[in-house]
DNA sequence: TTAGGGTTAG
């Protein structure tokens, strides 16, 4: 038998089995039988090649590649597509150029690899050129190139070009779609995205999974019910889409029914990851839920997620947001490799809960793992600085963003440096940072100053940030409330009349402040006077008897902030019904003896009576009291507030 | 072979 004649068969069957144990992911069995292969034709080089560039190791991919007798375009295409997958975007680039060096012809595959690169590191004038040898090459109708094409120019922000190319495609595919839904949202776009869409279903395609853009398109602009339309039409949803549309309800102020919509997803079968859990968790911690909280944080155990460094980070944030920072550190203690987030998070939430020299204690041991702080660390520390009235080290932490860590305070910084200097200095020290700021002051200078004036008392340079803060933003209804409290507290009622009529005037928008708290599994609102709420009438006797006691003990309501032309009554009438003290009634009502503590959330700070108030009823009802405004939290215990009264 | 969601402050 001549044996020359079986060995091309051989060597084909050998080949067919590397193949498959390749694909099969069996690297080893596949290296052994190579080595052993008495010949080796391209093809089996090539599937070594591809089975290493799975592996994404950059360097047994790049020694495997050299060691190879030749190089074909598979071998070529393989290879960029590996480095760029093994983040070697600068090596795929070289091998690109080589390739064509040796005058290896360029096939669709290398282009579309190469254009991929060329999106990563928004490479914008070589893929300039590739697009040029496409169009030489006479690519240009082919639809895979046409759509690497698209996403390389609206990645690099040429969403005109992107969109040129797009239109010049004969036949396109559902992705030629769905990327170009994607670059006009990525360019800032939403309209142009959501007009597309239409177009895309009149051409009689229908959305897949991967249309989920237009879901954050339709968010952007606010049109929910559209976008829960959407959802319903696609024909293929997962994972990815649910959490687009919890995230969307979110943003749109709907975060209850965003969480509803988890419970939906749960009950759909649809397995939640990561992300979607510190979506929810971070809801939670939005709305102080802590329950509801804890529902998800057990899930999250359920579903094997909460060691993941997303969900914990935003598990640390959500029991600080819940008034538990004690809960917080026992899971940022367990995360074996933190990192910046679960650091700023655990920071932030002990200066939020004024556990403040815990979390300047933090910051020097992140010092001392030679951690880098962020933007945000630097805003815990210096929040923590104002908050202990540490004006001096609050000063020495702001000068260490530049000498130390080499980074430019941002006008957050800043804004925090006007509150220190402000209330320790002096308005005047808060003034000259002003004049020094890199770039002209904006709306959160003027209204962090303006806050500082209120809290002084400095009426002139109050005025002074007021109107600079209704130039900038004219909408905004906080200088003509701050100065309005600030006429009310000297007594200059001409001026509290005069600051009324220009607010009603003026086209400002009025946040409607409003509290709550969650009892029983539900969410209970309140506003100020209000009757809503079915059990109202209950609520109001609770909350007379309580007030009755707190004047028998020697609480005597501030009114100061009233209205000045109504009788002492009326005045205390109208800061009584405030929206927290509603809430706290509800809670007494509902739970008259529970240990556990009493959580209330209001939207915006709330005001110095129902400071005194709540700092009485926890000494006369023996309860401790959480409450949470946009600012930082207060817990109440026997009389006494975490704040000290600094806040 | 190409595409989509996310956590910390203000």
């Amino acid at each position: 038998m001549d044996y020359h004649m079986y060995e091309p068969t051989s060597t084909f069957l050998h080949s067919r089995l590397l193949h498959l144990y390749a694909q099969s992911g069996n690297l080893s069995d596949a290296r052994n039988l190579f080595d052993k292969m008495p010949k080796r034709d391209i093809f089996s080089y090539n599937v070594m090649l591809s089975a290493y560039s799975k592996m994404d190791i950059y360097k047994d991919l790049w020694d495997f590649f050299h060691s190879m007798p030749i190089h074909d375009s598979v071998s070529y295409n393989t290879m960029i597509s590996g480095l760029c997958s093994a983040s070697c975007e600068e090596k795929a680039l070289s091998i690109f150029v080589r390739m064509l060096k040796e005058r290896v012809e360029p096939t669709a595959h290398t282009f579309v690899s190469a254009l991929h690169v060329c999106s990563k590191l928004l490479e914008l004038r070589i893929g300039k050129v590739i697009h040029a040898k496409v169009l030489l090459g006479d690519f240009g109708g082919n639809v895979f190139v046409c759509n690497a094409l698209i996403d390389f120019y609206a990645k690099c922000g040429k969403v005109n070009k992107a969109r040129w190319v797009f239109d010049r495609i004969c036949e396109k595919i559902l992705v030629s779609w769905n990327l170009m839904i994607s670059g006009h949202l990525k360019n800032g776009q939403p309209e142009k995205c959501i007009e597309l869409f239409s177009e895309m279903k009149s051409s009689g395609f229908k959305p897949d999974q991967f249309t989920s853009n237009v879901l954050i398109a339709l968010f952007q602009i606010g049109q929910v019910d559209e976008a829960c339309n959407t959802l319903r039409t696609m024909k293929e949803k997962d994972k990815i889409c649910w959490t687009t549309m919890l995230v969307g309800y979110g943003q749109n102020g709907l975060e209850e029914d965003a969480l509803q919509f988890f419970n939906e997803m749960l009950s759909e079968r649809v397995r939640p990851d990561e992300i979607t859990f510190s979506s929810v968790i971070s809801l939670c911690a939005k709305l102080a839920l802590l329950y509801q909280g804890k529902a998800v944080h057990a899930k999250a155990v359920h579903f094997g997620v909460d060691w993941n460094l997303l969900v914990s980070s935003a598990l640390i944030d959500m029991y600080c947001k819940c008034g538990e920072p004690t809960e917080s550190w026992i899971i940022f203690k367990k995360i074996q490799e933190k990192n910046m987030v679960s650091w700023n998070s655990m920071i932030v939430g002990y200066a939020q809960n004024g556990r403040d020299l815990g979390a300047l204690d933090l910051y020097e041991e992140m010092l001392q793992k030679n951690l880098r702080p962020s933007h945000i660390t630097f805003v815990g520390v210096l929040t923590t600085c104002i908050h202990l009235g540490f004006s001096e080290r609050g000063q020495e932490y702001f000068y260490s963003i530049t000498k130390v860590h080499g980074m430019r305070p941002t006008l957050d910084h800043y804004a925090c440096m006007i509150t220190l200097l402000g209330r320790s200095a002096g308005i005047d020290k808060a003034l000259d940072l002003i004049k020094c700021l890199p770039c002209e002051p904006d709306c959160r200078i003027w209204s962090t100053l303006l806050s500082v004036c209120k809290i002084k008392g400095d009426v002139k340079h109050g005025e002074l940030a007021a109107k600079h803060l209704s130039e900038l933003d004219p909408h905004n209804a906080e200088p003509f409330i701050l100065l309005t409290n600030m006429y009310a507290a000297c007594g200059r009622w001409e001026d509290v009349a005069k600051m009324r009529s220009l607010m009603k005037s003026s086209q400002v928008i009025k946040f409607s402040a409003y509290s709550w708290t969650e009892v029983g599994g539900k969410v209970h609102k309140f506003t100020a006077d209000g009757k809503s709420h079915p059990e109202s009438e209950l609520i109001y006797l609770e909350l007379n008897e309580l007030i009755r006691r707190l004047l028998e003990a020697g609480y005597s309501p501030d009114t100061k902030l009233a209205l000045n032309n109504v009788g002492e009554d009326e005045k205390i009438q109208s800061i009584c019904y405030h929206s927290e003290k509603l809430a706290l009634a509800f809670v007494l009502y509902r739970m008259p003896r529970g240990v556990a503590p009493i959580r209330i959330i209001k939207n915006i700070r709330f005001c110095s009576d129902c400071h005194f108030f709540m700092k009485f009823a926890s000494n006369i009802i023996g309860r401790y009291i959480i409450l949470r405004d946009s600012n930082r939290f207060h817990h109440f215990v026997g009389g006494q507030c975490s704040c000290n009264d600094y806040w």
